[in-house]
DNA sequence: CAGGATCCTTTACGATACTG
DNA sequence: CAGTATCGTAAAGGATCCTG
């Protein structure tokens, strides 16, 4: 007979790990990360505001990943009725629900920088 | 002298992005966090064990994404002393410090999935 | 300003076969 | 059992040019 799993994980293993693969699947790509954190801070910003605040970007890259995070819900994007056309993207309020998720990435990835120096 | 950064452009972001960075190029691939997940609950498995838990993964793979976790202290690899020889994989007291990552991922997700269902 | 279209390089990943 | 070696495909990403 098998050993069972103790007690303090949840049995549902095989959901998590799903539920893992949805979440990374979504805001999968080299920066996701940097747009939605970008958002979360920045209220509205315009395409070329992006640009400038996401260091090393191209305009396909950023192009590509907007119009993934919008087909998610993640951001809304809002074309403006200006001279030249302008657009407004900011974080909605379920994109926003990220925020503890990439807080827990942030504050990891500090912890490890600082087991890094400190040798080990 | 240095010039400091004023009040409303918090310096801390950058160095928030950096650590998403570090942590999402740690678990970067396909595979880093179903064998992560699966050792976190599983305590000691070998090669095998491991290819039978995480479904499609090849040895190949496998392979090569345990030695990065293993490069990064995530996991440890023992070398048991038997006829055919055996490995036993674990994760490592470090390691185990994802959780915390693991479940914001994971209840995110779960969280999408009941959203995707409910409509929208 | 906000992007789409093209081309090209690089990396990730997978299947299969083989070894101590 | 625990991998390595080799090969081939697909996806990701970047550079550049072009348009309304």
């Amino acid at each position: 007979m098998k050993k069972k799993a103790i007690v303090n994980d949840t049995p549902v293993c095989h959901v998590r790990m799903q539920a893992i693969s949805d979440t990374m699947s979504i805001l999968s790509g080299k920066w996701k990360f940097h747009i939605i954190g970008t958002l979360i801070e920045g209220s509205k910003l315009g395409f070329m505001d992006l640009m400038r605040e996401i260091d090393g970007i191209g305009t396909k890259m950023l192009s590509k990943e907007l119009q993934d995070l919008e087909m998610n819900h993640l951001i809304s994007r809002k074309v403006m009725d200006t001279k030249p056309i302008t657009v407004e993207y900011s974080i909605t309020e379920y994109g926003a629900t990220l925020a503890p998720v990439i807080n827990e990435l942030a504050s990891w990835g500090i912890a490890y920088r600082n087991s890094v120096y400190e040798g080990k």
